[in-house]
DNA sequence: ATCGTTTTCTTGACTCATTCCAGAAAACCT
DNA sequence: AGGTTTTCTGGAATGAGTCAAGAAAACGAT
């Protein structure tokens, strides 16, 4: 089985397929971000008290990263924002990030292959990943800016 | 004079264009800024105290925000780094960063406007910015990263 | 099944980049 | 030059994340 296929198993068969012990807090967390992508450290803490009610800040910060680290999860960190997590690892996708609300959504990548754009001149750099981040506002922040222009104006 | 000349004058005559004061501060960020490119507020502040002889952390960082926000400087935050800064605004470049040194680079926008690549689904969002960064080695951690494998290799 | 080793989790202190605050100082307008 | 507004100073505070030492749990061999 490849790397490819770990996205299918369950998180005890992902954990045992990269070496990595089984925990509670592992699974917790594996399970709980795959229903929950893009989520931050915090939010992660919340989501997993909830079934496991007692797991220290510190073992999700640690389970986020070894399981990052084997490449279980991505990390994202757009600009200004702490860093969110996703079970989706095994292709090059990129995100859409609204400046308002933060709400971040997946975009396939444009090519599908990581780097999928060669930068015009890499300077001898020996590239392996384009990271693209899509910036703009969400529907609803669109319709509430208008809103507020509007307002605004008629003051 | 449209927003794509301001790179070409004195730093004081950015602020008077922009509508911001000029200030000692303000005056030497920028000109510090316009020889070191992808500089941190830190590298900032010690840059430009070697000829102010006493600003504080916050003006540097007010500096940084005015500036930034007015297009005078755009702030680039590659994940994991704190934020860095660079006088070169109105292209749509991207950079190129070593995992490993840190050191960063710019690279032509491979389109040459923003937002310089669409999503494939933009899921109802306004997209103004592509934001890209190619992660990868710089020519000199390349030597290093394989140098260091022959030498464990070797034991 | 149990023991011993290794890894992981807990608690609590700590770092770093950045922001908040209140008052002092400087820049601009007339 | 004088008044107003903005910016700067100094110091405290914040948020995200890491470090460190010991307790607890998981694995692997007996």
């Amino acid at each position: 089985m490849n790397i490819q296929g770990l996205g299918r198993l369950e998180p005890r068969e992902q954990l045992r397929a990269v070496g990595l012990r089984v925990t509670a807090p592992r699974l917790a967390v594996l399970d709980w971000l795959s229903t929950h992508p893009h989520a931050t450290a915090d939010q992660v803490a919340v989501g997993v008290r909830e079934r496991l009610d007692s797991v220290s800040t510190q073992a999700i910060y640690d389970v986020l990263n070894a399981c990052t680290q084997a490449k279980l999860l991505r990390r994202i960190e757009p600009a200004g924002h702490p860093a969110r997590f996703e079970t989706r690892t095994s292709d090059n996708h990129h995100h859409l990030v609204c400046r308002q609300c933060d709400r971040t959504e997946d975009v396939d990548c444009v090519v599908g292959f990581a780097p999928c754009l060669e930068p015009s001149s890499a300077l001898g750099f020996t590239v392996d990943e384009a990271e693209v981040v899509f910036w703009g506002l969400c529907p609803a922040c669109a319709v509430r800016q208008s809103d507020s222009h509007h307002i605004e104006e008629s003051v």
